[in-house]
RNA sequence: GUCCCCGUAGCUCAGUUGGAUAGAGCGUUGCCCUGCGGAGGCAAAGGUCGCAGGUUCGAAUCCUGCCGGGGACGCCA
């Protein structure tokens, strides 16, 4: 709708000008400033306006006018109505796209340690809604969970399931300082009692058998937890384990780029010569390599395969570790700039105004199951979306639990089951008004309407930017215009029923498939 | 000390590659159902957009420097 009218005005300004949201509904759909045109062609922008007024005048435009510097447009209701069958036709393929970009997506990743936390949540959200929204306009999107099941982490996981059994069977245990806490260990224990049986606990060492059978556990924990968050399914799982054997011919590209130096019996990557601070450890002085090792072969590997892009998300905490990978791409001979890493800020959750604080090593984080089982999946995407991702957030569960307007996910979903009210109470379905000529539109109509035409543009701007919260935001932008139309404008029983039907058709069309790719379901009653 | 995020109404936050009189929800106050879902709507009140410069027709938005809040800076992963 937008790229039409940018089209017509390329006609006589040489070029596609920005096409703007006027400030005041009155001014029109779409405010078009010709400041730097008149410039251009040395005039005054108030007379330059003018003119190109005249020259852009066509049916797809009900008024042009010129206000200052700026040429305001109305649309046509032929426009409107062309773009409502649009809607009504194509139904959840409304909007649809294609793309030749293709993207890797790895996301959430989280430790398989323990069970999710409301941390990681907000990176899963975040992920699955951009997933959503860029295969929707066409994007070729593979996601991939990174699974870090190497190392000391799954080790200490072993030993707190293997001490924590032992003091379910009774013996004395001197607990390290590192281990890790929570009844989620307690239950391991339990059960691994039961399969590897009691003799096994009694020796004073356990095996690596221990470790992995606690990871792959906790693994499936994982994969439920994001089962309970509605994420589409990860296509790939990648073990970090499985890619050390790739290490010597790594290293041997490192090498011969001239990336690696030896000091200390360590080996160093010149990460420093990237915008790092300072070069990195790859290889410990016993020969074990680092966990940074493990993503060079990582990234190594997902480049490889040759996307055109990738797109990691990150906790907050790791962004100090974006200059060391980007530097390891850059040494294996690969274009780090394909790299883009998306930070997800920290979550402080409140419980009736008090903080709950989050950790992951000791047991006192939040569990996301928890949250799920308390409000919901789709009340927790939903506020989790309406904030950009890499700013920190700050909410209250009790507020999530609200079944009124403070809660925004209820107040879009109430517009949606409001219309779809009225479609039940009449007895018929969105396709019964499709044939509806749209006409001698209102302003009212015309300004809901035209903003629910908008979602292309919104799922467009939202995927671009890698900030689903401007689909989420423009749901209850057009929730409060329905609630607002509604409340004004009699619909059964007025003289315009069959045209603003099929005006609400649209809106509700428009809100059932927002949703849709927030991950949260639209409901046909409440 | 270095790096990242943030600073907009009492609170939580939007503000679309710089555009017209800076927005929403919550909270406060007052209204609106013989009208289809009042789980809504309308109105009032509430702002030096952290501060100071700069860039230009034009800045909450871009640049620089300060101030304030949060976070990260392992041979942990």
């Amino acid at each position: 709708m937008k790229k039409k009218v940018a089209e017509i005005f390329k006609k006589h300004l040489g070029e596609e000008p920005p096409i703007n949201k006027p400030k005041q509904k009155d001014f029109g759909h779409y405010a078009v400033p010709v400041f730097k045109y008149a410039k251009i062609n040395k005039k005054n922008p108030v007379e330059f306006a003018k003119e190109i007024c005249e020259k852009v005048k066509c049916e797809e435009f009900e008024n042009v006018e010129a206000v200052g510097g700026f040429v305001n447009i109305k649309l046509s209701d032929k426009f409107l109505d062309e773009f409502s069958n649009k809607v009504l036709d194509e139904k959840e393929n409304f909007a649809k796209s294609t793309k030749d970009e293709s993207i890797l997506l790895e996301y959430i990743s989280a430790n398989p340690t323990g069970p999710l936390h409301i941390g990681h949540a907000r990176g899963a959200i975040f992920g699955d809604a951009l997933t959503r929204i860029g295969r929707h306009i066409g994007y070729k999107i593979t996601t991939e969970y990174y699974v870090n099941d190497a190392g000391r982490q799954i080790y200490l996981l072993g030993l707190s399931v293997f001490l924590a059994a032992k003091e379910i069977l009774g013996f004395e245990v001197n607990w390290p300082e590192e281990y890790y806490k929570g009844e989620y260990i307690k239950d391991l224990a339990k059960e691994a009692i039961e399969v590897f049986k009691e003799e096994y606990f009694k020796k004073e060492k356990f095996g690596e058998e221990l470790s992995l059978w606690a990871k792959d556990k906790m693994l499936e924990e994982i994969k439920k937890d994001i089962q309970a968050l509605k994420v589409t399914p990860f296509d790939n799982w990648v073990s970090e384990r499985s890619l050390y054997k790739y290490w010597d011919e790594v290293r041997a590209i490192l090498e011969k780029n001239g990336a690696l130096y030896e000091k200390d019996g360590k080996i160093w990557l010149k990460s420093s010569e990237f915008k790092d601070e300072k070069d990195r450890v790859v290889v410990r002085e016993d020969g074990r390599p680092t966990y940074l090792a493990g993503d060079i072969i990582y990234h190594w590997d997902k480049f490889k395969r040759g996307y055109d892009r990738y797109i990691n998300i990150w906790g907050a905490d790791h962004h100090g570790y974006i200059a060391r990978v980007k530097a390891a791409i850059k040494f294996l001979g690969f274009d780090p700039e394909k790299l883009e890493i998306l930070l997800s800020q920290m979550v402080k959750l409140l419980k009736g105004g008090e903080p709950y604080k989050m950790s992951k090593r000791a047991g006192n984080f939040i569990l996301v199951r928890d949250v799920v089982d308390d409000v919901g999946a789709d009340a927790l995407r939903f506020i989790f979306l309406t904030k950009k991702a890499d700013t920190h957030l700050e909410f209250d569960v009790e507020e999530l639990k609200k079944e009124d307007s403070s809660n925004p996910s209820y107040y879009v979903n109430y517009a949606h089951a409001r219309i779809r009210s009225i479609f039940r109470n009449k007895g018929i379905e969105y396709d019964d008004v499709r044939d509806v000529k749209l006409t001698n539109l209102t302003q009212d109509e015309k300004d809901l309407l035209f903003l629910a035409l908008q979602l292309p543009y919104v799922l467009e701007d939202a995927f671009v930017n890698r900030e689903p919260h401007r689909l989420t935001n423009f749901l209850i932008d057009l929730a409060s215009e329905f609630h607002k139309f509604y409340n004004k404008n009699k619909v059964i029983g007025s003289e315009r029923e069959k045209e603003r039907l099929k005006i609400l058709a649209v809106v509700g069309s428009i809100l059932k498939l927002g949703l849709f790719l927030l991950g949260i379901e639209a409901k046909e009653r409440m």
